[in-house]
DNA sequence: TGACTCATGTCAGTATCCTGACATAGGTTC
DNA sequence: GAACCTATGTCAGGATACTGACATGAGTCA
């Protein structure tokens, strides 16, 4: 047989999940005593650096779609942690910003994955970082087709 | 501020994540038109590599829990794609297969799937493949603290 | 101005996957 | 053998994220 699949163990978007999804067991097991899911944090994390990012922006940079960010910033709003004007400024667009209450929610959860993140780079070099960095963005590229 | 929290900008685990976000998706989009999803394709493609893996087997493999995957083969069983024993012939243990049908169904699947991947590897180089390997199982065993 | 396209926020329904729980089989260890 | 631990298959309920759809605002183009 020529054509026998693609071989699991060699493969590099096999590795890839196994990785993703060894990082994302990681978080959410750091998370979880905090009473935080994954894209929550990513949620609050992306608001941390970017204040007033909008609903569409979050979404994707949390990696989930605008409807499913919208549910969790209407609950994340219910409960005090971030904050929308109730009429947009300009457009649809309804910019959100941490409250403080947000802000000290994410300062121990951000501990806790710093911690992981940590645990992921001690085993690899300087080089190694800065390999995967590189070879990482370059699959993103090339999956999206950027480059044609 | 000597604490700034975890820059997306530069964490290697938010590209991890964008990456294997970006393969998910290249995957859906192709996988789509063959009505399967991904962990369809990956239950199919352990089974066509490892014959006679078991449902807790399986779900390992394609990162989902044991529930996941056990209504997942109770479908694919019922339209005709694998087979199992009614009984086990030793301990609970069931072992599946494909059926012909089931070989068939995975074929276009994996030439669609290998084309992903192809895309993928084609912007690297053979020295940046073997890296990517090297780096992502490294960073499997930390995160799931092998080494401690 | 009007037609067209695109992006946004949001609602509803659905698919997918998970946690919790139970009974049961096999392998220790005493 | 008995007690224990672990792994398995399975059922039920709930959490999470998705697709589909709609109305609306902004930008483009004729």
């Amino acid at each position: 047989m020529s054509q026998e699949g693609v071989d699991l163990e060699t493969s590099l978007g096999y590795l890839l999940k196994e990785a993703s999804s060894a990082l994302r067991a990681a978080m959410e097991e750091v998370l979880r005593p905090l009473g935080m899911s994954v894209t929550h944090y990513a949620c609050l994390e992306l608001l941390a650096q970017r204040p007033g990012l909008s609903n569409s922006e979050l979404a994707r940079g949390a990696f989930v779609t605008r409807q499913t960010m919208n549910v969790l910033l209407q609950a994340l709003e219910r409960d005090g942690y971030v904050t929308r004007p109730a009429e947009a400024a300009v457009g649809k667009v309804l910019p959100t910003r941490l409250t403080a209450r947000g802000r000290r929610s994410l300062e121990k959860a951000s501990a806790a994955v710093r911690s992981v993140e940590a645990r992921m780079l001690a085993s690899l070099t300087e080089t190694d970082q800065s390999a995967a960095f590189r070879i990482l963005q370059s699959m993103v590229h090339s999956l999206r087709g950027d480059n044609e």
